[in-house]
RNA sequence: GGGCUCGUAGUCUAGUUGGUUAGGACGUCGCCCUCACGCGGCGAAGGUCGCCGGUUCAAAUCCGGCCGGGCCCA
């Protein structure tokens, strides 16, 4: 059956008269293609985001400014691999796509670093020549991990490129700073907070590992007040004794409960303190009686604050036992332990210990065990605002949904407020000074910022509290998160650019699964506090990257695969695909070398597909005439269809999906079956007719177009090869990447059409099936075929595409009837009525 | 212990507003060396969808319990 339908090409270059299609080598070297595309893009300057378009509407991603460890892995390609796929589609959709890119200087990593490579320790050298030293080895991480992110072929708008640790963003950090201060979420207060000794500064729960150590649990003996009857306790921590302000019991323990609301007393500092409930006492763990101290751990922290008790510093910043320890004062931890030990055993009152197991928290940088201090430190109000932030994470769409449970439960759970001080070198500086006189504390003004006030005064003649002239400056700094938490307003241009708030919130956040706690965290509370406005309107998490083993990839773990190693193998349209299709979004997804190898074969097999395609189109002119047959229209129904699905996906970010459907409809419908099918009528016009030809040329540049523009956000570097050979002197766009993406044109989905190729394409693959199993190479002849239609409309069908089945089967003579075929020769697959009996 | 999550062929994975024969990849096996591609093609084998119970005409999918893994936290 022919169409009647002719068809005029679409497109817009109608005039020339001559498209001469040029043709793809065999031999390609994608590693090579991906560096030339690269580097053109960058000099085409096509994703730099255009401020000054009105037309356009934006699209602007938070690209979250990645730590500089100096090391580019797979975590990182997956990240990057994501939004980068996303800013491609959204550019070829029409958006002006803001893609910065950002790095998170400051940080105890850096520091720890910094003073290994120069064998110095920071408190011996002067500030600024640390801070120096640190800047140069972010610099020389940053360059490797820029190299990383271009290789990958990160569609970044590189004039947008900042640092958190130059002047301008302290700028930010500060300013951001003093305005939350005059807005009263800023504050100074003794709290708890998890202390280093080691490292002899706060640092965040986030810095905490828990290892699991063998410890010693003592069972300690605490005499009763009322009574010459003791209780006894067991404790990881006899230590902690001078500093003990209660004693809690479960309240629902039937052995202790009479005991509660009594007093009892603490040995070695003869204390009397209370008898305490609390649900949080587990009855089965030791005796089931705990003496809560200031602070033992974490679990002591909320008891106090529950309960209201006063609080005895024990320790100093270098964990050793302070005045408040009485004969222990001077001792280290451990030295104080053992002699606890022996002076409780003196006295009889240490009854056993014995050995446990226990969860320790240890400082993640130089592993000494974390201790809880009292101490100064700058706060901000975050718990105020909670329930804000669940309003506004629920106005967040969340790729996928069930994430935003986590960022709620996390904030949820938290017991107190966030520390941003820390005591650190290199970091952006709090912008205070404290009177000499009277400890009023000097803000700096929005205008003096970026300042660093160990080396600048303040700007005022005298104290406004008290007319003192004398100064001390503050010297922590802040958290990291401090610089990091602003980036959705700092992408969108605040404070400089006057309409900011065009690119705010940011259409995009992405971020890792393990970091939701942190960074979506720490941006809602920021922006929040800051603008009364959430900081980006969809998040869009990855999962971690597992060894092959299916445990978290890690060096330690010997299970660890570099980025640089993958790229340089496989090249980076390969490893996309990967990332890409690795796994659900959000879900942790293994590397495999095998994988991404299967990544590479694809890419072969485009290739190949294309070059086939390029060699069949060479006297191709795209406005010629051409008579559609049901193949053709079968393949671009499917076509459509593939773009419909594609798109969804892509809508989604459901990025494994897109490419599957895309890999599948190449690979098998375009290629195994469209392709072989078509090959017959492109080898003789003078048997199908010439314009049956060209409606075959027309139908592959068309759908080979359309693959290549829907893979042009994973494997850009291919796709942009393909289409600078073979379609943009048609096209007339100078990159593929600023094509726009293809509408589904609904009109061409034929379920009719499609249902009849199918029928076609059934009988082909149940004869190839036959040769196969009758061992006859695929392009042996068939003598005769003889076909029990089933129907008189099968038979019409397949009568009307008699030369396509015979000429792609090598079938001589192929008689075609409309009887059923029960019981006759060989069944075709899913059509149980049709059959055929074929002679060789 | 808490929050979230996962448990699908030898391995990895898709799929859940409940509905024909559970999709794909790797691996395995057999065949074909067809003029784009052997980094190819045509086929085959391989699954009690973790276990138990419930709801339903119908469950991989919904509910409850259990077992096991992951991330984060305590």
């Amino acid at each position: 059956m022919l169409f009647s339908c002719i068809f005029i090409f679409p497109k817009v270059k109608l005039g020339l008269d001559v498209c001469k299609m040029r043709q793809l080598p065999k031999e390609f070297d994608a590693i090579a293609i991906e560096k030339k595309w690269q580097k053109k893009w960058e000099e085409m300057g096509i994703y730099h985001f255009d401020w000054k378009d009105e037309k356009r509407p934006t699209f602007s991603i938070d690209t979250p400014p990645p730590y500089p460890s100096g090391e580019f892995h797979m975590g990182n390609v997956l990240n990057w691999t994501y939004f980068d796929m996303v800013a491609r589609y959204k550019r070829m959709k029409g958006y002006n796509v803001h893609f910065p890119q950002g790095w998170d200087c400051h940080g105890l990593g850096i520091e720890v670093q910094a003073e290994k490579e120069n064998n110095i320790r920071k408190r011996e050298v002067p500030p600024d020549k640390f801070r120096k030293l640190c800047e140069q080895l972010v610099e020389k991480y940053i360059a490797i991990m820029k190299e990383g992110v271009i290789r990958l072929g990160c569609s970044v708008d590189w004039t947008t490129e900042y640092r958190t640790m130059n002047p301008d963003y302290w700028r930010r950090t500060q300013l951001s700073f003093i305005i939350l201060h005059k807005k009263d979420f800023m504050y100074q207060g003794t709290h708890p907070v998890n202390w280093c000794p080691g490292c002899e500064t706060a640092i965040a729960d986030a810095e905490v590992n828990y290892e699991e150590r063998e410890g010693a649990l003592y069972y300690i003996k605490f005499p009763l007040e009322d009574s010459p009857n003791h209780l006894l306790i067991a404790t990881t921590r006899p230590e902690f004794i001078p500093a003990c302000v209660a004693v809690a019991i479960n309240p629902t323990d039937d052995r202790f409960k009479k005991y509660i609301g009594g007093k009892i007393i603490v040995p070695v500092v003869n204390r009397a303190v209370n008898i305490i409930p609390d649900e949080g006492v587990d009855p089965s763990f030791g005796t089931g009686v705990v003496m809560i101290c200031t602070y033992g751990d974490k679990e002591d922290v909320k008891t106090v604050i529950k309960h209201k008790l006063p609080a005895i510093t024990l320790l100093a910043e270098n964990g050793k036992i302070n005045e408040n320890g009485g004969k222990y004062a001077g001792l280290t931890i451990s030295e104080a332990k053992k002699s606890m030990a022996k002076d409780l055993e003196v006295a009889g009152l240490l009854q056993k210990t014995e050995k446990i197991k226990q969860e320790m928290g240890v400082c993640d940088r130089c592993e000494t065990p974390v201790e809880i201090l009292e101490r100064k430190q700058w706060f901000m109000r975050t718990r105020i605002l909670t329930d804000k932030l669940e309003e506004k994470a629920n106005e967040i769409v969340w790729y996928p949904d069930y994430m935003k449970t986590r960022l709620i439960d996390w904030a949820r759970s938290l017991d107190w407020d966030w520390v941003i001080s820390r005591q650190r070198v290199f970091g952006t500086p709090i912008p205070v000074w404290y009177c000499k006189y009277c400890n009023e504390v000097i803000l700096a003004e929005e205008q003096w910022v970026p300042i660093d006030p160990k080396l600048e005064k303040p700007r005022i003649e005298k104290c406004p509290k008290c007319g003192g002239r004398e100064f001390f400056p503050e010297r922590d700094v802040f958290d990291t998160w401090m610089d990091s938490s602003i980036s959705c307003a700092v992408h969108a241009g605040w404070p400089y650019k006057e309409d900011w708030r065009k690119l705010f919130p940011a259409d995009l956040h992405p971020s890792g699964i393990d970091i939701i706690r942190t960074w979506a965290y720490y941006l809602m509370v920021r922006h929040l506090a800051l603008f009364n406005e959430k900081p980006y309107k969809s998040c869009l998490i990855n999962g971690m990257v597992l060894g092959s083993d299916g445990r978290k990839m890690s060096k330690s773990l010997k299970n660890y695969v570099a980025a640089p190693e993958v790229l340089d193998k496989v090249g980076t349209d390969a490893t996309r695909q990967w990332a890409a299709n690795g796994g659900a979004t959000g879900s942790d997804i293994p590397f495999r070398w095998q994988d991404v190898e299967y990544g590479r074969r694809f890419i072969t097999k485009l290739w190949n597909a294309a070059r086939f395609v390029s060699a069949q189109l060479k006297d191709y002119v795209p406005s010629e005439e051409s008579e559609l047959q049901l193949l053709d229209w079968w393949v671009l129904s499917k076509t459509e269809r593939l773009t419909q699905r594609a798109t969804d996906a892509f809508e989604k970010c459901q990025f494994n999906m897109v490419m599957e459907e895309i890999r599948n409809f190449t690979w098998h419908v375009f290629c195994d079956q469209y392709l072989e099918a078509v090959k017959d009528r492109l080898y003789k016009p003078e048997l199908y007719g010439e314009k049956a030809r060209k409606a075959s040329q027309f139908t592959l540049y068309t759908v080979l177009h359309r693959i290549i523009q829907l893979l042009a956000p994973i494997m850009p570097h291919m796709t942009e090869e393909i289409y600078q050979t073979m379609y943009s002197e048609d096209i007339g766009q100078k990159s593929l990447q600023l094509t726009p993406w293809p509408t589904t044109e609904t009109s061409k989905i034929d379920e009719e059409i499609e249902k009849k190729g199918d029928l076609v394409m059934a009988v082909i693959t149940e004869v190839r099936r036959e040769k196969a199993e009758k061992r006859k190479p695929l392009n042996a002849e068939i003598k005769r075929v003889k076909l029990y239609a089933g129907s008189s409309r099968f038979a019409s069908i397949i009568s009307d595409n008699k030369e396509v089945i015979s000429g792609t089967c090598k079938i001589a003579q192929f008689e075609i009837l409309s009887e059923k075929g029960k019981g006759k020769g060989r069944q075709v697959q899913e059509y149980p009525e049709m059959s055929f009996v074929s002679e060789y």
